[in-house]
DNA sequence: CTTTATTTGTCCGTATGTATG
DNA sequence: ACATACATACGGACAAATAAA
């Protein structure tokens, strides 16, 4: 992926992650690793984890640790692409 | 059983068994096998070995290779609350 | 003697949480 | 942002020894 350098590459991954959710490439459930979307992006894990973070505080995904990121689905407020 | 998933399991785990020692519910030479407590817990093997390893570095249980595991007693300067 | 079940020991893989440089 | 390491936890698999059928 190409990342625009004038912004941080986690908010870009972030924002592609949205897009797939809205449009129902990730469905309910689904499950994220952060691990291979860092392999994905190519980018480094501790970076990846931003990402998630801002979407699991924004409620598009639900996190277990030792388990796994989960979709969750699109928040409260958000219009529905799909 | 419910976890508090501020501490690892193993170490709560390991604190129910003291107690069942302490007060007399698992007597000395009673056979602890990790599997059916791992099921009993339900947790992971993993997760209850490092239970158990932590107890017999402590001196609760003693452990046979193929055997089981097997209640010690009280470790010195414990408390018996019996 | 053979088979089956049980137990610990060991190893692999995956995943998140945390910490350091 | 990246690199690395370790802790925690789960799932699965296999080996070796033991005991009982």
């Amino acid at each position: 992926m190409e990342f625009d350098p004038r912004r941080p590459k986690w908010q870009q991954i972030a924002e592609v992650i949205r897009q797939r959710i809205r449009t129902g490439v990730y469905v309910p459930d689904f499950q994220l690793s952060e691990v291979r979307l860092a392999d994905e992006f190519g980018v480094n894990r501790d970076t990846m984890r931003k990402a998630t973070r801002a979407l699991r505080e924004e409620g598009w995904i639900t996190t277990t640790p030792n388990m796994g990121s989960f979709v969750a689905g699109v928040p409260e407020g958000e219009p529905q692409t799909d």
